[in-house]
Order: structure tokens, then C-alpha cells, then sequence
DNA sequence: TAAATCTGTTTGTCAGACAACTGTATTTCA
DNA sequence: TGAAATACAGTTGTCTGACAAACAGATTTA
């Protein structure tokens, strides 16, 4: 087989490096489900790394459930469904379109979450929920406004409705993504709290959200959770300086 | 019969096989988000393997995102915030409990994933959804019924909705869970198939949801969704002979 | 006192060897 | 001739030892 991979540059983490290009080898479509990959010595040669790298790189794969392997024969590129874990692809914050969808997704659980929460929550949540709500007011003077912290009261807030669903999957799911969300775009989401007028419109929002799970009402805090998401995703995007389409 | 046995197991690798050790260290609490793991020599001796296979199995981790490594100085368990991947835990089908919480969150995705397919769903898929639906339905000669046909024509329905949707976040999301849950519980969705009357009730759920995209009527799409899926994991886990709390 | 240097530890990478497994070609035997 | 047993080459899985690179802390130096 000819060089089906280029070399490789130095500085980063080898084995993730490696990981990356099979990936996309997979994704772009060089490399269908039921492929068999080159071997482990061939790929060590065309990226010009040791084996054992290489080796790192395919278990990191295997892992995922992209490839499987098997001794004596040789590692194959499986099919889509046998995917075993559900990762952010870093594409979906260099698109504004990818990064909607994302924000898609996200609204859908949190919803679901509030929805949960309403009928699950605590007490002690309740009163965790109104903290984090008085949080995000802003200062009343304009020079002690603080974005990150309103930000950051607005992360608790939704990770106690996700916990108060009592549904750990909710809780793991929202949190992993609110994370790559943060990492990603914290600077943008810090610009817009910056730029939004709080205490009027987007604060009712969640005190929307607040009072429903509160009260205890379901389907009340389901669409308070969607109505805040579907538009904060809006603003979030019209402001992300994210390549269109 | 396109399946007579289950898979079976094979010996298992010793990179996953301590991977997984270390990471029930960390959730049974053992070792804490901050903690330093032994090095690599040490965890190479407790557990009597090649350094190689523990590098193996820590790069896992790390890629997971459950615990990161500096150079020179060690391996550290990571907050919980940083989670790389999302991932179904073995314990969901080892309790009747934790399955129902994961089926809670495939409801929820899966009856937005409809909503967004009432809107932005193509002809030809709403052809495929038609195909799929017949193939629902049972037999009129119970000699010729095959649940298993029956279950796969369901699966590709669903599998349409989430594609219909537009979302590849939902299709690949959906398409990981339904895929576990394939793996870990078809024989009980088999037998639930069997047992079903299909042809009323349960198809009649399938159909509104169909109506429903066809129309275009969001809103419909998502109850009838959610309105199958509750019940369906109800049934699924009265049935499931799976452990109570 | 502060900066620079040394030193030991730990992770990251490399190289080579052997074991375990698999598919295929070859041989053996009825 | 045909089928079973065997041998063989190729690949992944594991082991071992070595060195490079980065870091923390102690030591030395200006």
C-alpha cells in the first residue's frame, strides 16, 4: 500500500496526533467501515513514530468503538453504529451552523432536565436554584458588574436543575457539554453577558424557569427552558465571531 | 434469523482491563479529582504488567478526559467538569432503575429529534418512514410473524426521524444509545416484541408520530414520541430481568 | 535576596524481542 | 483423490530496557 498518511510534526502529543489523522481518514470517507487499516509497523513508518505510538493512537480509536482489532489479523474500521461514546467534535465550534445544532441538542436535554426537576427537586435545590438566580442579577452600579460571575451563576443554576431531575445521565450529558461549551467559547459568552441587558428581559427568563420548578410544573418549565435556550443559542451565535455556513 | 447467538466474551485486554480499575478507583471515590495516581513504574508493579500496557490504559483515561498527565511530574485526577466524551455506563442495564434512567434521556432526545424531523424532513425520507412503519406491523398469519424484523424496522424508523431532523448531534447521539442498547438488551426487546400486540395499540403510537412529521406539526411529533417511548421503556422494563433498586 | 544551576523523578518516545493468534499453504494419511 | 493435520508467515499483544524531555525542589551563585 502507498503512503496513505503524511509525516508528522513534532512539538504535540504524538498519539492523540496520530488518532486524529486516522479519524479523519475515517470520516473524509479514505477509510470505509470494514477496511482494514495498514499495520501497526507500516503506520509507524509512514508517520515516522515508534510503534508504540501508533499502538496508543489505535487504542485510543478502539476505544471509541471506531476501529476494532483483532490479534493476528489485523485493526478494522467498524461500523458507525458500534460507536461506544458520544464526543464534541471540535468542528462544531468553527461553523456557526455546526455550533447551532450543538446548542440544539442542548437545549432538547436541559429542558427535559427542567421538566424533571419540577417534579423531583429538593427543597434544598430549590433554594440552591434561588442563590444562583440572585447571582446573576447584575450589580447595581454599572462599575461593579462582573459578567463571570453572572456567567458563572448561570452555569450553577442549570447544573442544579440537571441535578435536581435526579437522572444522572441528564447530569453527566449537560455537564460535558456545558464544559467543551465553556472551553470553547467562554471569551464569546463573557462578551455577551457583557453586552446583554440583564435584570430585564433574560433574567425573567430563568426566574421563568425558577418559578416553574418551584412550583412544581413540568411542562411550564419545560418550554421556560426551551424559550431561555432557543434564544440565548440566537444571541450567543449572531455574536460568535464563528465563520458562516 | 438474522441473530441465534449472543456475542460472546473474549479474553480481555489488559490496557482496558486496569483502564477500568483505576477509573472505578475514581468513581468509588478512592482517589479524588486532584489526587496524583501512582506512577507509571508503580501501577506497573501493583498490578504485575509491562509499563506499556499501564501507559495504554492511562491514555484511555486521559482521553476521556477523567485524567491528565504532565510531564516529568505525574498523572492527576481531573474535576468532573472536564469530561471529554460521553459514555453509558455497564451499571444502566445492571438495574431496572439506572435503565429507566437511560431510556428517560433517549426520550427526550429522541421526541425533539421528531420535532425537528416534522420541520425539516425531505419526501424521500418521509417514503423511508412509510417503509419502515409497514414493516412494523405484524403479520396476519402468526406462523409468518418475526419480532425481529419487527424490531429493526422500528429501529430504522427512528433512526430516520433523528436523520430527518437535520441534526447530526442527534442522529450520532441516538444512534449510540440505541446501539447499547441493542448490545446489551436485545434478547428482552426481542421477547417484548413477541409478547406486544402489535397492530393497535403500540403501532397506532408509531403511526401519530408519523402523522405528525408528515404533517409538519412539531409539536404533535414530540408528544407522540415521547408518549411511545415512556411507555415503551415501562414495558421494556417490566419485562427486563433485570435486579429491582 | 533573587536568579541561575544542578539533581532526581516522572512522563514521553524509541527500539527490539518474544508470545499469542490467525489465515493460508503444505504435507500427510486414508 | 480428498480430507485432516501440520507448518509457516504475518499481525497484534506484551515485555524489557534505554534515552529524551519536562518539571519540582534543593543548591549554588551573583
Amino acid at each position: 500500500m502507498s503512503r496513505m498518511f503524511g509525516s508528522i510534526e513534532r512539538p504535540k502529543r504524538l498519539p492523540d496526533e496520530i488518532a486524529q489523522q486516522i479519524q479523519s481518514a475515517i470520516s473524509t470517507g479514505q477509510l470505509k467501515p470494514g477496511d482494514r487499516l495498514p499495520t501497526e509497523q507500516e503506520l509507524s513508518g509512514q508517520f515516522g513514530v515508534a510503534r508504540s505510538v501508533v499502538r496508543e493512537a489505535v487504542s485510543l480509536l478502539k476505544y471509541d468503538g471506531v476501529i476494532s482489532t483483532k490479534q493476528g489479523v489485523g485493526a478494522f474500521v467498524t461500523q458507525k453504529e458500534a460507536r461506544l461514546s458520544f464526543r464534541i467534535s471540535p468542528a462544531c465550534f468553527e461553523k456557526r451552523k455546526e455550533l447551532l445544532k450543538l446548542l440544539q441538542l442542548r437545549t432538547s436535554v436541559q429542558s427535559d432536565a427542567a421538566a424533571l426537576a419540577a417534579e423531583n427537586r429538593s427543597e434544598l435545590q430549590v433554594e440552591a436554584l434561588a442563590a444562583h438566580l440572585a447571582g446573576m442579577a447584575g450589580s447595581p452600579e454599572p462599575e461593579n458588574d462582573d459578567p463571570e460571575r453572572r456567567v458563572d451563576a448561570e452555569s450553577g443554576f442549570y447544573r442544579v436543575v440537571s441535578e435536581a431531575s435526579g437522572n444522572g445521565c441528564f447530569v453527566d450529558f449537560v455537564a460535558m457539554i456545558e464544559a467543551r461549551l465553556m472551553d470553547n467559547l467562554r471569551s464569546v459568552v463573557i462578551k455577551n453577558a457583557k453586552a446583554v441587558e440583564w435584570g430585564t428581559d433574560v433574567l425573567r427568563e430563568h426566574e421563568a424557569v425558577f418559578r416553574a420548578i418551584k412550583a412544581g410544573a413540568p411542562e411550564r418549565a419545560r418550554h421556560a427552558t426551551r424559550l431561555h435556550f432557543e434564544r440565548a443559542s440566537k444571541r450567543l451565535a449572531d455574536r460568535a465571531d464563528i465563520a458562516d455556513i
